[in-house]
DNA sequence: ATGGTTGTTGCACAA
């Protein structure tokens, strides 16, 4: 089984680089943010023609989160019910497909330390880390994914120093980030990959891409009997080249 | 990297 989370900055724009991905990449399930559509506006019917099963939380414009499972999708949840990250924009859906668990999340940006933006991301997270504790157990097959705008350590950027004084690094975003973990997600990517410089954001501008600078800040979190079947991890670069793509890459597990 | 890009029910602003 494989599961794949990727931001896709626009579902919209991205329809078709999408739709290529899926055939080429054949993951069961994709979790998709920033769709940047509305519920009215999401593309159920290409996803169908592609045998995936859509199930979209997004106002337009801004964020928006989606699951696309080929091995059905029930029990279908937004989540924080208005009360939390959906007060900034739809950020979260769970859905339970061929017997896991998935969460697909938008973390908020954040943008600058010193700005509510920020204290806004922690607050989101602890509001993620509520509902998790909440809602399931660490023995539950459970995976949380997507954009979490966190690089939980040192070697998931490709210079510490420059990012000092600014977000996705800061100690309190990293200590939400462990408390995903101390609550019992296991980091898949780190668990087939302990090298640095592996990353799946690079900003689109200054020719980022192709120097290597970005970041690690997708994720795909599992709990142990998620871990214990996880035989594999990658990150698509391939799919940052070219003509028109996303600004982070796709990247994926496989279980067994 | 104090920005060279890309996205938006755009025409500034978010990332």
């Amino acid at each position: 089984m494989r599961i794949a989370t990727w931001n896709v900055n626009s579902l919209k724009a991205r329809e078709g680089r999408v739709e290529e991905w899926l055939a080429l990449r054949t993951p069961d399930v994709l979790l998709m943010q920033e769709t940047k559509l509305s519920d009215e506006a999401a593309p159920v019917l290409p996803f169908r023609m592609a045998g995936y099963e859509l199930a979209h939380h997004g106002e337009g414009r801004w964020n928006g989160v989606a699951i696309a499972s080929r091995v059905g999708i029930a029990d279908v949840s937004f989540g924080f019910e208005g009360r939390g990250p959906d007060a900034e924009g739809a950020r979260f859906v769970a859905a339970t497909c061929g017997g896991i668990r998935l969460i697909s999340v938008y973390a908020p940006n954040g943008r600058a330390l010193e700005t509510p933006f920020y204290a806004a991301k922690l607050d989101w997270f602890d509001r993620l880390i509520e509902w998790i504790a909440r809602s399931a157990r660490p023995d539950d097959a459970l995976i949380l994914g997507g954009d979490l705008n966190v690089a939980p350590g040192d070697a998931d950027v490709y210079d510490p120093l420059v990012y000092i004084g600014t977000t996705h690094t800061s100690a309190p975003e990293r200590h939400a980030f462990g408390e995903l973990i101390a609550w019992g997600l296991v980091d898949l990517y780190r668990l087939h990959h302990p090298e640095p410089g592996r990353f799946t954001w690079w900003d689109y501008r200054a020719g980022n891409f192709h120097k290597g600078l970005g970041m690690r800040i997708d994720h795909l979190l599992g709990t142990q009997s998620i871990a214990e079947r996880c035989v594999g991890a990658e990150i698509d670069r391939d799919a940052r080249k070219g003509k028109l793509p996303s600004d982070h890459a796709p990247m994926w597990i496989d279980l067994a």
